[in-house]
RNA sequence: GGAAAUAUAGCUCAAUGGUCAGAGCAGCACCCUUAUACGGUGUCGGUUAAAGGUUCAAGUCCUUUUAUUUCCA
């Protein structure tokens, strides 16, 4: 017996399948039962599990899972090793905020050591929920032994990767322009700037400075920017830091922009000056009154009206190379005077602010600090007592002893105690230089500014944009290779590999790999205190030779010797834990016997999770085999925000290695890789709330995928996600979606289920008997199994090609429109029938193939319901030998059993019985009134054969008595002709306006001419007019019309009811005789008393007596239908009785009838 | 500021450059049903975000703008 259900309960089943592929080691064997020597291999992207998980992850963990399922059904080994991202800033903050403390109190409240421990407690904090969710959504991914980013053997890895990076040269430390907080004393990442509140409106002074030209250098523009000797011309630079001024070393201007020169005065000093800007501005600096030569005359200093008036216009470009006076020179050499102080181009300069022209202080700015760096412009820098080169302000925020004027004071003014502030006579840095600057006659504008700044979220202060020590990686000596291999990944969707990514590979720059952090891989470089030896270590052999080399040199304080001894025998003991604050105690020493401290940072964590291909191996050090094996991945997927994280990562670390490492060399070779991590990738957008918010714990529009699939089971879940917008277009995630889905989508197919158990029961079918033929069973199976063939084929292809959303849709459209409404709709009877004949086993076996079909192919989606599906199903006929959906393969698409003339005709059965039915409709004659018969005008001879193979079910469906055939013979139909755009438009491309017109004039003899001779002349003006009333003579262009040049349809019948749609037309005739009305109420009176059975709860099989209490002209409708009466209700006798006084009140045809059933 | 994606009916989505821009849901009306709180027929609903341009022809191609989102700065 197939197992039959109350109702539709998509979570219970998710519930009971979870369980038996746990008691059944489903997912275990999913890849043990695939050959291991045709391996799929896909990488998880590890997930934090610091924090809960979201319906977001539901959502791009079904991606990955369904194309694992899917490899699997097609023979593939897929091995999902799981993984977990556990270092990083997330787990600090987390730990931070637990304990009660900031990053300022570790080493000072706690211990690095107990800090770390929290850390590592705290990353594994939500596994359980992860697990659990993991689980109820069916994902599979192995959780027994999954990666973990802290594990020793893990870092080992990594320490092997950057030693291979470090041995090419490709591992260098320098500086970096980053936010920087000097009161905590520490750089900012940028996830620590995008904390809310950290950007703030702030009032700061903004001085527009003058920039003294030189006039004694060389440049084409000199001319023109200096009219006469005794001319000042200077460039007009803004800026909102002027603490930054004494570090100027450049001015950048955008090679695009216009700029002018004006003659005009300095408000503040009243000296004569000509002042170069973006002309787009002129107007934000100079009042229009003050435009008049004239009024040069008249001037004297402090007019409100300041004259000035154009003397030149130039391009950015023409402005380039021009040398200018040190704005502010407190340090200067040699270097800087042969290098600085010049015009350069920058991409970033606009004239949206300030003067079009960008005071470019290098180490105080990011992008200042790239331009100057392109355009070989040094950086204004002193040595400190080291000797080493150092900025203009320290990392106190005070300016050093070399600017004298303002030697020791904060460069912002927030960095004071609110009382230093607040003292009489107190004035910021800022507004020091202002002053000092309009006295030299050097400002031009000074202004207070009000713009968004970002401010430290620690200690709630201004951050500093300065120059911070940092290692990198040399990702820009492999960029081209990074830009071609990228070309052979395939990205989905495609413009994320080519926009979003591409364009990141071509402005590459190189890795900053320093993290000033406790929790994270140790960076595995020992150096001598002044720089001049250092030394990678890449594996913890080799780190315990060195610390041996150490405790023997003897040249290590007693106290170093101490710990380096307990260190190696740690690391003897295979017990030495890789993180801070141990490794920072192990103390090296160089050739020359001096000591070697690591250098203290952490790497950035998007290293760890790059690097997993390699690491989750333990590769080189253990696994070669199974690294071999899993290299590069065929698929991987995460969230499109991931593109510059792991996609990078992963992508930069494979390229890099696939040059410096001979080991993945040689694995590259062997597995013919030419150095990508990954083939295909799959980058999924983001998870809305329905009104395309983004989801937040704060708003509380964040769903619960817990409560989520609790309520409407994994499955809907999935399939809403997935069938709903494709996984790269953001989806705003509505529950009312996933209520459709279930009852349109699994509502439907269980249903269809429901109706095959029900009868399959009763009639014992356990598909025991011999397979019938395709070709010996009806037309209708013949076609849902060609439709089904056409399916599988077509989901094999779409998820091939990582369409999941396609895939979800296409078998909806099967299930729904095609397999319920349209196989199962007009099988019934075949179902119901008594007789045990080959039609009825057809029918059976049919429906049986379509059912365990799709089971098959919707099981990537939708995991639970398709192996209840397919094991209820398989449980009783043992057709396949696999105990679950999960286990078998995917079904194999049968060109022979397709069949497009079939598919084809049967549609038109469908467009026809649609027509016949909105007809119906349109008169108001109902489908249970026969009627006796429909006229279709006959279009090509092609026609009438397709439909008569169709023809009863349309009869049924219609309840039609006869479909009849006319052709134009008689002038009876009424003809409408389109023009073919496509095909037309070649042939004649601009007259296409006058010929499609003329076609429209075309009368319904020149269609007939069109039809019997395949061609037709058509004349029209040569300008493209249609030729009308010829009264002069006019040049005309000839077209020769054919018949394929044009659509002609039937439009209308004249005298009947019609309708069309598309190329089909179907006349309906509407009279009803007597005998097609009685037959009509025999029909009434049957859905009355099947209702009756219904709602009396009687089987499908009870046979029945029932009694009648009806006009006279009904019961003699019912007595000329008797046998059809009965054998459609089951009824042994039906006895007309006017006596009768209990039973059900109707209404047929108007009059009132009484019935009374019962069970014999 | 830069890059990318998206924008079509109240909602979710379709639509090779080819001529009434379609489905489903929701609403309304009628109908059908011995699987189906299912289905059918009709109805309501559109300046295809805006403005230019290319083309015989634009939702579709190009340019600009706007909005939303993401990443980067």
């Amino acid at each position: 017996m197939y197992k039959e259900y109350k109702q539709l309960n998509l979570s219970q089943t998710g519930k009971d399948i979870l369980e038996f592929w746990k008691k059944n080691n489903i997912f275990e064997k999913s890849i043990s039962t695939r050959p291991a020597n045709n391996p799929y291999t896909f990488y998880e992207g590890p997930p934090s599990a610091n924090g809960m998980p979201g319906i977001h992850h539901v959502m791009a963990r079904a991606i990955k899972d369904i194309f694992c399922r899917y490899k699997t059904l097609k023979g593939y080994q897929v091995k999902r090793k799981g993984g977990w991202d556990t270092h990083g800033l997330p787990v600090e903050l987390a730990v931070e905020k637990a304990l009660g403390i900031t990053k300022d109190d570790i080493g000072k409240k706690i211990s690095v050591e107990d800090y770390n421990d929290a850390c590592r407690k705290e990353v594994m904090r939500y596994t359980d929920v992860w697990n659990d969710l993991t689980e109820k959504m069916g994902y599979w991914v192995d959780l027994e032994d999954p990666y973990i980013t802290y594990k020793n053997e893990y870092i080992e890895t990594l320490w092997w990767i950057l030693k291979e990076l470090y041995n090419k040269g490709w591992l260098y430390k320098g500086y970096t322009v980053q936010p920087y907080s000097p009161k905590s004393g520490t750089g900012l990442s940028s996830h620590e700037l995008n904390q809310p509140g950290t950007y703030k409106m702030v009032r700061d002074t903004s001085i527009v400075a003058q920039f003294h030209l030189k006039n004694d250098q060389q440049h084409p523009l000199m001319p023109l920017l200096f009219e006469d000797e005794n001319e000042d011309t200077v460039i007009l630079a803004w800026t909102t830091t002027p603490w930054t001024l004494p570090s100027n070393c450049a001015l950048a201007i955008g090679e695009k922009i216009d700029y002018v020169k004006i003659r005009t005065y300095n408000p503040y000093t009243y000296e004569p000056v000509s002042v170069v800007l973006a002309k787009e501005l002129v107007g934000k600096y100079f009042k229009a009154e003050g435009e008049n030569p004239t009024l040069f005359q008249e001037y004297k200093g402090g007019d409100k009206i300041i004259p000035w008036e154009i003397r030149g216009s130039f391009k950015g470009v023409e402005l380039l190379g021009l040398r200018y006076h040190q704005l502010m020179p407190y340090v200067s050499n040699e270097d800087l005077e042969q290098k600085a102080f010049l015009v350069i181009p920058a991409d970033f300069v606009t004239t949206g602010d300030g003067t079009g022209i960008v005071h470019t202080a290098s180490v105080f700015g990011a992008d200042d600090f790239r331009a100057c760096k392109e355009n070989g412009v040094p950086s204004v820098m002193v040595k400190d007592e080291a000797g080493k080169e150092v900025p203009l302000v320290n990392k106190q925020g005070r300016f050093v002893d070399e600017v004298t004027d303002f030697a020791g004071l904060y460069v912002k003014e927030e960095y004071y105690t609110k009382e230093e502030r607040e003292a009489p006579g107190f004035k910021g840095t800022d507004v020091l230089i202002s002053i000092k600057l309009k006295t030299e006659n050097k400002a031009f504008d000074v202004k207070k500014y009000e713009h968004s700044y970002p401010h430290s979220w620690r200690t709630d202060e201004p951050i500093l944009y300065y120059p911070l020590d940092s290692w990198f990686i040399r990702t820009t000596a492999v960029k081209d290779k990074l830009v071609e291999l990228n070309k052979t990944i395939n990205w989905k969707p495609e413009s994320t590999g080519t926009g979003r990514f591409g364009n990141w590979l071509e402005n590459l720059v190189d890795w900053n790999l320093s993290r000033s952090r406790f929790w994270g891989t140790p960076l595995p470089i020992w150096r001598e205190e002044n720089g001049t030896e250092e030394k990678c270590i890449g594996s913890i052999a080799e780190l315990r030779e060195a610390v041996a080399v150490a405790v023997d040199s003897g040249s290590l304080s007693k106290d170093e010797e101490e710990k380096n001894r307990l260190i190696l025998q740690s690391l003897n003991n295979s017990d030495f834990d890789l993180h801070r604050p141990y490794v920072d105690d192990v103390i090296l020493t160089s050739l020359t016997g001096k000591p070697m401290y690591r250098e203290p940072d952490l790497i950035d964590v998007w290293f760890d999770s790059g690097a997993m291909p390699y690491a989750q191996w333990h590769f080189p050090f253990e696994n070669k085999a199974q690294f071999a094996n899993a290299y590069p991945a065929d698929f991987i997927a995460e969230g499109v925000d991931q593109t510059r994280g792991w996609f990078f990562t992963l992508h930069a670390i494979a390229v890099m290695l696939s040059e410096a490492s001979d080991e993945i060399k040689a694995v590259n070779t062997l597995v013919g890789n030419k150095g990508v991590a990954f083939k295909n990738v799959v980058s999924n957008g983001l998870v809305l709330d329905k009104n395309g918010n983004k989801m937040s714990k704060r708003l509380g529009n964040a769903a619960d995928p817990f409560e989520i699939i609790t309520k409407y089971g994994s499955d809907a879940t999935r399939w809403y996600m997935i069938s709903n917008a494709a996984p790269w277009d953001n989806l705003k995630f509505n529950e009312d979606g996933i209520d459709e889905v279930r009852s349109k989508f699994f509502g439907t197919l269980y249903n269809t289920y429901k109706f095959f158990v029900t009868y399959a029961n009763l009639d014992k079918f356990t598909y025991s008997e011999a397979e019938i033929a395709i070709s010996d069973r009806p037309e209708i199976d013949q076609w849902i199994i060609s439709l089904l063939n056409t399916l599988s084929k077509e989901v094999d292809a779409f998820y091939a090609d990582f369409e999941p959303t396609k895939v979800a849709r296409a078998i909806q459209e099967f299930v729904d429109a095609h397999l319920s409404n349209w196989f199962v709709r007009l099988s019934r009877r075949r179902f119901w029938r008594s007789d045990n004949s080959n039609d009825k086993l057809s029918a059976y076996q049919t429906l049986y193939t379509c059912l365990v079909s799709i089971a098959k192919l919707m099981s990537p989606i939708a995991p639970f319901f398709a192996d209840r599906l397919y094991t209820d199903l398989n449980k009783v006929t043992h057709k396949e030998a696999f105990e679950s959906v999960h286990l078998a393969y995917f079904p194999d698409y049968n060109s022979e059993l397709v069949n497009p003339a079939l598919e084809e005709r049967m549609q038109m059965a469908q467009d026809i019985s649609s027509l016949v039915l909105s007809l119906r409709k349109k008169v108001g004659i109902n489908v249970r009134q026969p009627l006796s018969k429909i006229l279709l005008p006959i279009l090509d001879k092609n026609f009438e054969k397709q439909v008569e193979q169709v023809k009863d079910l349309i009869l049924s469906e219609t309840n039609i008595k006869s479909i009849e055939y006319i052709t134009d013979t008689v002038g009876f139909i009424k003809k409408k002709i389109k023009p073919n755009f496509k095909v037309l438009g070649a042939k004649v491309g601009k007259d296409m306006k006058a010929v499609a017109e003329a076609i429209g004039k075309l009368t319904q003899d020149d269609i007939a001419t069109l039809e019997n001779e395949g061609s037709i002349q058509l004349e029209i003006l040569a300008g493209g007019m249609v030729v009308d009333i010829p009264i002069h003579p006019q040049p005309i262009d000839h077209y020769t019309l054919l018949a394929s040049d044009v659509e002609i349809i039937a439009e209308d019948v004249p005298g009947w009811q019609v309708a069309n749609s598309g190329k089909l037309t179907v006349a309906l005739d509407v009279t009803i005789t007597s005998e097609l009305k009685q037959e009509g109420i025999a029909r009434n009176l049957i859905n009355l008393i099947q209702n009756m059975r219904k709602s009396l709860g009687f089987e499908v099989t009870d046979r029945i007596k029932v009694r009648i209490k009806c006009p006279a002209y009904i019961g003699e409708a019912v007595n000329n239908n008797l046998s059809y009466i009965c054998a459609e209700i089951l009824g042994e006798s039906v006895l007309f009785d006017n006596e009768l006084n209990n039973g059900e009140l109707s209404l047929i045809d108007g009059n009132e009838i009484l019935i009374a059933i019962s069970k014999i």
